[in-house]
DNA sequence: CCACGCATGTAAATCGTTACATGATTAA
DNA sequence: TTAATCATGTAACGATTTACATGCGTGG
């Protein structure tokens, strides 16, 4: 079986509307897009086996080939049951964090370009999340929409943060630079003396 | 070969000081425990990978059969162009914000639960932190601590963002609830006339 | 002497992405 | 007509965790 998340967020999306896996592939990048993905290798087989449990029914897409799926009443109630139980923490992995925690090797100039890169990706995402906020039609999903912009707001929450650590941190490195903890040379003196 | 991503961390627990494989688990868990995770199936693997290599050596250890691993001059040289190139950005899965963005399907009570659990972990997140940053010796380590005093901030950071965000969102799930937006029923009365 | 912590390693299972093969439909 | 987009699916690969098998050393 799929991963319980994979399941979850593929019921998810069904339980806004009915669309094909092509669709949903683009539904989530586009709208889950800053807090999770899901690729066509886990989509298709997802949904295959949805059908199988009678959780989703396969109707008629809009050219040949093609199907739209839809939830299954026990498929809705199957999402109920898998939004209840407690999400599953993923051990972290920061790969912005690991190059700073070494970054005595490395030099402070050098970690002040990965802050500042880290900085503007987070400014990026705030203007992102800024813009859909205004674009998006409320009136459509109407139902959904307040859980969408707590969405949104974690991200806008989590974004500033990562400015404001960003230049406390950039504070912290140009002082530390400047005591002249360099980086280390490409040659060190010290193993080949 | 491994992940760069791993090589980088176990490059760079040696850059400290020269440990066992099962002291850099433990290392790695405690010291780096918030934003990173390494399993002993990839630790040693990638030991053995990077002795091969000649960018670790392997030495005697305290007792028969284990071996204390360090790095060589190549190994040091290696773990800077490693930290050089830039992070690899790995997709974003938050189980939370999965679960809270369908919140409609399980209603405002439900999701205020999720997001009180959320609270809760990051303010504990924070009171370990705290800790960790008075508890530790700055003298021991003294060139890698500044560096290791930047990650505690960005958790810091972090972690008072999610407990902003969710002190906002319980109070905007309060006023949904109040407005009548309750949970589906476990037997809806729309999918059984 | 025995339980617990230190220590190493492998095998299997899991989870997920990427790349490919294939074809229909539409807009230029 | 041809390129782009919509659409489905699979195969291969990569990364990572978990569980297991094994044994040394030490404190109670």
């Amino acid at each position: 079986m799929r991963s319980r998340q994979t399941r979850t967020a593929v019921l998810g999306a069904l339980s806004i509307q009915p669309m094909t896996g092509y669709a949903m592939r683009e539904a989530i990048r586009t709208t889950l897009g800053h807090f999770w993905s899901e690729s066509f290798g886990q989509i298709y087989p997802t949904l295959a086996e949805l059908e199988q449990e009678g959780l989703v029914e396969r109707g008629e897409g809009t050219r040949t080939g093609s199907s739209t799926f839809a939830l299954t009443p026990a498929g809705r109630a199957h999402l109920r049951t898998l939004l209840a139980d407690p999400p599953q923490p993923d051990p972290p992995r920061n790969g912005v964090l690991l190059r700073l925690f070494f970054g005595r090797v490395l030099g402070p100039e050098a970690c002040a370009d990965l802050v500042r890169d880290a900085r503007d990706r987070a400014e990026r995402q705030l203007a992102g999340l800024a813009a859909e906020r205004t674009d998006t039609d409320h009136t459509a999903h109407a139902d959904d929409s307040p859980y969408w912009l707590l969405t949104i707001s974690a991200g806008e929450h989590a974004a500033r943060a990562t400015i404001a650590w960003a230049d406390e941190t950039l504070a912290t490195l140009a002082t530390l630079a400047a005591e002249g903890h360099g980086g280390e040379p490409p040659t060190s003196s010290k193993e080949t003396p």
